[in-house]
DNA sequence: CAATACTTGAGTAATTTACATGGTTATTGT
DNA sequence: ACAATAACCATGTAAATTACTCAAGTATTG
């Protein structure tokens, strides 16, 4: 679980994407300029975007991307972990034994937290997000550690 | 709301101090043997930490971190946001009109997102992640939108 | 007074971020 | 067929951040 700005980018124009795409298929050029993103950084997001599923392509004249499934469908959690790459929790292999020493036991505790912090991005949908109803309590209710 | 390793390395030093602070204060060097990270980094870190008056110091021998507050009054959002810095959610300030437009609003919706996702940070004390034993449905049920 | 350990600061290699540039391929309308 | 469009692809890079080294200073203990 990784959360920067270029996360948000990520987030931000598929937001976009959402809010458009009724007319069609939405170009780059053009989230470029309504969300102030170069289009050459969102040519890298989409790449990855479009890797992991989550929006379609269609080339030349009236073409751009979509939403490769309904909005609701989408969570946040996925597109963040489309475009930022993992924290490596354990660099404990190696010369220590880290199997039962103090290292390994904060390491599990924040794949604890970083697990928990994923179901929670994953109860929120990007449709949710639009809407601002998705009343969180009821999707946390099934939020536990493993 | 921002999320890294850095403070990956933060959650994890005070975990450390959490778990051994009973025979008194912690020394970096014993954070830094345990779990793998820098002395000069933890001098940062902590730096900031004491700063946001989560941590407490005592100089020379015998000397070292304690918490400064009782484990479960801590949250994993206040370590956090100790040592990384926020997002800078709105670059909108500039030539663009960027009051009603779309620009702005996807800003808001990630703003919202932001504030969603500190406030389960808020909910999940130190203490708790220790003990594993967290009800996260329990304290979700206050979270909602502004 | 010597050892400890926090405090402070300057400097730096490695990585990541966000972008620029210059192409190529596929699709559309004329 | 032929432009125009827009996704795709690759390389390069300035700026920022990360995580660290090194070197001093200051407060506390025995």
């Amino acid at each position: 679980m990784k959360l920067t700005s270029k996360g948000r980018y990520a987030v931000t124009a598929m937001i976009d994407i959402a809010l458009n795409q009724n007319n069609g298929p939405i170009t780059l050029s053009l989230i470029s300029e309504r969300q102030g993103i170069s289009l050459s950084y969102l040519e890298q997001l989409f790449a990855k975007l479009k890797k992991a599923d989550l929006v379609s392509s269609a080339r030349g004249p009236g073409g751009g991307y979509r939403l490769s499934r309904s909005a609701d469908e989408i969570s946040i959690s996925q597109i963040i972990h489309a475009v930022d790459e993992i924290i490596d929790a354990q660099k404990c292999g190696g010369k220590v034994n880290c199997q039962a020493g103090e290292k390994c036991l904060s390491h599990e505790l924040w794949r604890d937290l970083s697990a928990l912090m994923d179901s929670f991005l994953k109860g929120i949908s990007l449709q949710s997000l639009l809407d601002k109803e998705h009343g969180s309590a009821k999707e946390m209710k099934e939020i536990k550690f493993g």
